[in-house]
DNA sequence: GCGACAG
DNA sequence: ATCTTGTCGC
């Protein structure tokens, strides 16, 4: 059965990640990569990822994975794709990537398999990338198995290396006046970790922007800005919206019973769907047969496409 | 016992 | 992340 994804993994699973995490930490490149990233009006960006994952309400393992690509400078979704999935490693702040990037890698690589032309030439991620812990957090994760430009997008700071949510940290995000406006967090050793960012005029919050992967702090806190109708840049938005209502157009549809609720209410024997869901197209539904309990499962796929090896 | 805590 | 209604403002 699926691990409680909700119980803290013993200290030895927590530095196998944390290996994992250095290990992959080499592969990441912090500066741009592509023409487009130096042009000022971003000519030759047409296509922009968001990813997100919501999760049902009284369950720890179901969620729904979404991944969405937006025209740019339109900012029109022009492909989507929502599947349930079950997690399998529990949240623990500092290795979030572990838990949700798996079921990311494997929709990139279906949107490999089945629209190639339609492949985002940089992912938008709701969370952070080199502002962590370890300096690699989920949008360097997905970046460096994806090989794709990613830029971390967070909404609360991540209180790390120095960093704190303080009175004076309050002040600096008062003097924010306008959209666009900037100031950076610094880590305690004087390196510039990311940037809040606030992303229209009436937001009182500021987003937390940082390098995830083959983009520079400062191209991506323009792409950020140039994404935002509202507070939350439109293809991590879109990537909510949807994973939010696919959930709950799924949610009470038939063979997906509660885990706890079948043998409390059908205690006799129904046809055998097990745990299948329902695409909405009739196609074979998620199996996370990742065989195992959390481990390093989260870096397995080690490759996704054409010029997006990683070894 | 108390504070911290991306999603 | 999720639990939750109304309310103030453009």
């Amino acid at each position: 059965m699926a691990l409680e994804a909700t119980v803290r993994p013993p200290e030895e699973t927590l530095s196998l990640w944390k290996r994992e995490q250095a290990r992959l930490k080499t592969r990441v490149v912090d500066r741009d990569t592509e023409a487009w990233q130096r042009d000022p009006d971003f000519s030759g960006l047409q296509r922009i990822g968001g990813v997100d994952v919501s999760f049902v309400k009284g369950n720890s393992v179901r969620a729904c994975a979404s991944l969405v690509v937006l025209s740019y400078p339109e900012l029109e979704v022009v492909y989507e794709e929502s599947r349930m999935v079950s997690l399998t490693a529990p949240y623990v702040s500092g290795f979030l990537a572990f838990r949700e990037v798996p079921f990311l890698v494997e929709a990139v690589q279906r949107l490999q398999e089945m629209e190639p032309g339609l492949m985002p030439q940089v992912l938008l991620v709701d969370g952070n990338g080199v502002l962590h812990h370890q300096g690699f957090g989920v949008a360097c994760h997905l970046g460096v198995l994806t090989d794709l430009p990613c830029i971390g997008v967070a909404k609360k700071l991540l209180q790390v290396d120095g960093l704190e949510n303080n009175a004076l940290h309050r002040e600096k995000i008062q003097l924010l006046q306008a959209g666009g406006d900037t100031f950076p967090l610094m880590g305690g050793s004087g390196t510039i970790l990311g940037m809040a960012l606030k992303s229209h005029d009436r937001s009182a919050k500021p987003l937390y922007v940082s390098v995830g992967h083959k983009m520079s702090l400062e191209a991506a806190v323009r792409l950020t800005r140039h994404c935002c109708r509202f507070r939350i840049p439109e293809p991590v938005r879109q990537a909510d919206i949807r994973s939010r209502e696919y959930i709950r157009r799924t949610l009470g549809l038939p063979g997906t019973p509660v885990p706890g609720s079948q043998k409390l209410h059908r205690p006799r024997a129904c046809p055998k769907e097990g745990s299948r869901e329902f695409t909405g197209e009739g196609r074979p539904s998620e199996d996370n047969s990742q065989g195992s309990r959390m481990d390093l499962k989260a870096s397995q796929p080690e490759t996704v496409g054409p010029g997006l090896a990683v070894k």
